[in-house]
RNA sequence: GCCGACUUAGCUCAGUGGUAGAGCACUCGCCUCACACGCGAUAGGCCAGAAGUUCAAAUCUUCUAGUCGGCACCA
């Protein structure tokens, strides 16, 4: 069999996709075994209309790899996906296009139509992100896709919004809240982002004290007060001027416009300055409202005059005074930021902005604008189209979080779940936001989403209820409107791990809902198990949503940014603990973020983002996997092109390999019985059913293909994919490729086939095979067939398209619960490590060797000999070490490049010869007429300065009494050891020198 | 302002108490019958700075500086 001669990507991802999905390989269903264990993933549903970014290519090809390695290790995989409504952006994005298309608004439609206009847009456009996932090799089970928007989502959406409501953890109420006024709707305080504004002015306002305090008694902030007769600015600004300082209290603010809106002026009761006041009216500028002088503790005498303008419904912490001292709450702004009827005949009208300048302006032109300094100030912005955000009282609907919220401090605190990976920061971050934890704004202006299952009658009474015939039922009468708001996002994804299962909160929900929180304790599968047997869904041939919620959930791991850790994770674990008595998941991998090659942020306004889908077709699907994977360690990295093409190269020298395995491969064919002979094998060939004894390099890859297996494993379990990789890596590149191909080269290809045209060597035109080659071509395939299962779930293409071409694969190597399906590396077991074939002996004989033929070629290099060139290769060692030696003479006679080995006790050499030493042997190289004594002397002097640095660094380390004395005994003798060695070798190495005298 | 992370070879990054590692780039030699996306051999680091703990510190503690995040923001 011949493959081409570099591996085209493009190729291996065309092939196996389909037919891995068509086979149902991504489905659960494929294990056959009965009592195999469950893992499942549920992918965080990218937004229906997104596209793929580095960042959900980073996390998927995580999840993927998790997926695959358990997949292969037996256990009943689910890899679940789906997509989010992701209800602002998407309903941005066709609104824009409406506008193009139409030239119409949302409004000029009709929420009906727009909804419509909507869903076609899904339909359209939503397939782009699953096309992607199904190019990155995700081994997804498509047969089980969600959107958050489908009718059994939908219902769970409504059953807990219901559950909440009859508590009476979700209410209606007037708040202050985060107004986006060109998307005119609220928002979380998570979708707002805090920007510093450019130029923040902090402008001082002069409010006039009126003398004598007109109808005021007492009741401050009645209504009753606004609009006094008798009283207004002009009469106070004729006063005499001596009089006029002491006349008027100063306020400071960076939002003047505001003042329309004021209804009172609070100092810090203790404030000296400000004492006298309190109680005492201000006549309000531009408004000629009287409002009171009040006294509250959230003032801070130091910051700006110490005097408050207070607007409550403009303002959060306004709002939370305007409470305690029951004021008057005077909304002066619209839905879109311009001023109302409320801010009176000159200002209404006027945005914001241009109300902030005229309320300058006029107080400026009254003598009442103190003084405008410049201030540096944070603005809230809405997180989607980047406006300012304005805080406006309105009536939403609202959860009350504290309970859930003490159920996940509670799980965090006592059984320090979920775990997070990395644990620093996260796990700081999400348990400091949820102590902090205030109640969350569910409702939004939005057509596109869950709309709100409540329902109003003609007098306002509510009806909150999962269908509007349930909500009649209980109005008594069917002339009900529902709310026209929808949910936030979010809430729908709070319920993704468990509402994707089947969850509807039916009958058939994995426990009552009263019982959730009690029973937050047993979480762990047996009792899954037990539950589901109980109530007769154990049937494996029926696949109800229910069973898929008993069989998957809790899922096993979610993968996923630090972005969203409050906004998604937190809450995935508060509903989920509430509605299922289970926390969603055991572990949290938070990978760090994909940074520019600057280490800037990619983002659209910089322009600077790499597109996966680029990068798959310059080096392929397996490389940019690999890429990532092996930089994944929860730590924001810059994004390199040459670590991709690293990969690149790296998949075809996998690709290199296997040819020239494959090129050498008649009468050979993958068996795992070659693996089987141990070191005590060595010793008695009965063992063996091979043929030989197992050389030294045979024993020394088994044993690097163990100790590898062992810390892959070990890697995955701990999420350190990087570590995964590398050894990977070095194991296929270093061990298998440089050094363990080049010594069985000669042993596997057959050279008496030199004359007939490589590779298309037909059956039988070979000359005979002998057992020593058919057994070394066993082998090799057999150690490559187990390395290519183990990059699998990092490189599913390439292994797959190489697997399927090795003699010998076939089910009979899946794992023992997939033997019935059709053939894949992806259904293989996945190795375990053997310690018993782990050979230290052999590893350290084997690096005897490699720095012998490390050292000669080093010598070649330094003096200038061609490649060509053939020497003799002289070697000193004590008798057991000549023994390994001997026994890879024509090994080392081959990679060393040299014609004869002269293995004695002493070197008898001429004056003319290169030298060098390794850990355990001397070595020379005759060079008559070649050496370059100067040079020599500079390598022998060289080698010595290198090794004496070392050296008497151990010697002041063991003349120290204190370290010979209290470091542990080992250590010590180690370093003894280590001395000896170095002394001798320095020895030697000066004996060299002189002898070139 | 508070909290946190990071600072290791030219670049991007591994390395949680015991002789500093990788990939890429660089230098030198090679088209050696799997691979030039390759092979072989070098060179290159007072592990940001300071102090401390320890027989021993890149690694633990504290401080400083720089970079980047997060949170909270007092009008």
């Amino acid at each position: 069999m011949e493959l081409e001669k570099a591996f085209d990507p493009r190729v291996a991802e065309e092939n196996h996709y389909k037919r891995w999905e068509a086979s149902g390989f991504f489905a659960p269903e494929i294990n056959e075994n009965p009592d195999a264990e469950a893992f499942s993933i549920v992918i965080p549903p990218p937004n229906v209309t997104g596209t793929l970014h580095m960042g959900h290519a980073l996390q998927h090809t995580l999840m993927d790899t998790l997926t695959r390695w358990k997949r292969m290790q037996g256990y009943k995989t689910l890899f679940l996906v789906g997509v989010d409504h992701a209800g602002i952006s998407t309903q941005l994005m066709v609104t824009r296009q409406l506008k193009k298309d139409e030239h119409k608004t949302p409004q000029d439609i009709g929420r009906e139509a727009f909804t419509e206009k909507v869903w076609e847009w899904k339909n359209k456009f939503g397939g782009v992100i699953t096309q992607q996932i199904r190019k990155a090799g995700l081994s997804v089970d498509w047969s089980r896709e969600r959107f958050t928007m489908e009718e059994n989502l939908s219902k769970a959406v409504r059953e807990v919004f219901v559950r909440l409501f009859e508590e009476g953890s979700i209410y209606r109420g007037t708040r202050i809240v985060n107004w986006c006024p060109r998307d005119k709707t609220v928002l979380s305080d998570l979708e707002v982002k805090e920007e510093k504004a450019k130029d923040g002015k902090l402008y001082y306002l002069k409010y006039p004290i009126l003398s004598e305090p007109s109808a005021i008694a007492d009741g401050l902030g009645k209504s009753s007060r606004f609009r006094v007769p008798g009283s207004d600015l002009n009469t106070i600004l004729d006063l005499e001027p001596g009089t006029r300082n002491s006349e008027f209290l100063t306020v400071a603010t960076t939002r003047p416009e505001t003042m329309l809106g004021d209804t009172a002026v609070a100092v810090n009761p203790e404030d000296e300055r400000y004492k006298h006041l309190i109680g005492k009216t201000i006549l309000l500028p531009l408004t000629n409202r009287e409002i009171p002088i009040i006294a509250d503790d959230y003032v801070e005498s130091e910051f700006g005059t110490g005097a408050v303008k207070i607007t409550p419904a403009h303002d959060p912490n306004d709002w939370e005074i305007g409470q305690r001292h029951n004021l008057e709450m005077l909304v002066v702004m619209n839905d879109d930021a311009t001023m109302n009827d409320a801010a009176g005949e000159d200002f209404k009208g006027l945005d914001r902005y241009a109300a902030r300048e005229k309320v300058v302006g006029e107080f400026e032109k009254l003598g009442l604008l103190e003084k405008i300094e410049d201030y540096e100030v944070t603005l809230p912005h809405c997180e989607r189209c980047k406006t300012v955000i304005e805080p406006l009282l309105s009536e939403q609907w609202f959860v009350k979080m504290d309970e859930m919220r003490d159920v996940a401090l509670k799980l965090m605190r006592e059984e320090n779940s979920p775990r997070f990976f990395p644990e620093v920061p996260h796990k700081k971050v999400y348990t400091m936001w949820l102590e902090n934890l205030k109640d969350w704004t569910i409702s939004r202006q939005l057509w596109w989403g869950h709309q709100i299952p409540a329902w109003y009658d003609a007098k306002g009474g509510i009806y909150v209820a999962r269908t509007k015939q349930e909500a009649c039922e209980q109005a008594g009468t069917n002339e009900l409107t529902q709310d026209e708001d929808v949910l936030d996002t979010w809430f729908s994804s709070a319920l993704w791990p468990f509402s994707t299962l089947g969850w509807t909160g039916g009958a058939d929900t994995l426990v009552r809902p009263d019982a959730a929180v009690s029973e937050s304790a047993g979480n762990n599968r047996s009792e899954v198990v037990r539950q589901e047997a109980a109530s007769g869904l154990a049937d494996k041939s029926v696949r109800s949503p229910t069973s898929d919620l008993n069989a998957f959930y809790p899922t096993d791991v979610l993968v996923t940014g630090r972005d969203i850790i409050r906004l998604w994770v937190s809450r995935m674990v508060m509903t989920g603990m509430k509605f299922t008595g289970k926390k969603p998941f055991d572990d949290v991998i938070i990978h760090g973020t994909v940074l520019d090659k600057n280490g800037q942020r990619m983002s659209k306004t910089k322009n600077n983002g790499i597109d996966p889908l680029d990068v798959f077709v310059k080096f392929g699907v397996d490389a940019t996997r690999m890429a990532l994977a092996g930089s994944a360690t929860g730590i924001d990295f810059a994004w390199r092109d040459e670590k991709v093409e690293s990969f690149r190269n790296f998949a075809n020298k996998i690709w290199n390999a296997t040819r020239f395995c494959l090129m050498n491969s008649e009468g050979g064919s993958v068996d795992l019985q070659s693996l089987e002979f141990s070191h005590q094998a060595a010793s008695d060939e009965v063992l063996t059913r091979n043929v030989g004894t197992p050389n030294l390099a045979d024993r020394w890859i088994i044993s690097r293909l163990n100790k590898t297996v062992k810390a892959v494993n070990y890697a995955l379990e701990t999420y350190q994919f990087h570590e995964a990789v590398q050894l990977i890596y070095h194991f296929f590149w270093d061990d298998f490729c440089d050094w363990y191909i080049e010594f069985v080269k000669d042993e596997i290809v057959n050279f008496n086939d030199t004359d007939t045209d490589r590779g298309n060597a037909k059956i039988g035109s070979e000359p005979e095979l002998t057992g020593k080659q058919i057994r070394a071509r066993t082998l090799i395939l057999t150690i490559l067939e187990q390395a290519l299962r183990m990059l699998h779930p990092f490189m599913p293409f390439l292994t797959e398209e190489l697997w399927q071409k090795l003699p010998g694969t076939s089910n009979d190597l899946h794992n023992a619960a997939y033997k019935s399906a059709e053939k894949t590396i992806m259904l293989t077991d996945f190795p375990k490590a053997n310690d018993s074939m782990i050979d230290e002996s052999a590893e350290s004989a084997m690096n005897s060797v490699t720095e012998l033929i490390t050292k000669v070629r080093n010598i070649r290099a330094e003096m200038n000999i061609k490649p060509g060139e053939k020497f003799t290769i002289h070697i000193a060692a004590e008798a057991s070490v000549q023994e390994v030696f001997k026994a890879s003479e024509a090994q080392i006679l081959k990679l060393a490049r040299a014609e004869t080995l002269v293995i004695s006790h002493r070197l008898q050499v001429p004056k003319a010869s290169a030298k060098a030493v390794t850990a355990n042997a001397e070595i020379a190289v005759p060079l008559e007429g070649l050496i370059d004594f100067d040079k020599e002397r500079g390598r022998l002097t060289n080698q010595i300065t290198k090794l004496g640095e070392e050296k008497s660094r151990l010697d002041g380390q063991l003349s120290n009494a204190n370290f010979v004395g209290r470091a542990p005994s080992e250590k010590v003798d180690a370093l003894r050891g280590r001395f000896a060695e170095l002394s001798a070798q320095i020895k030697t190495l000066h004996g060299n020198l002189r002898s070139l005298d």
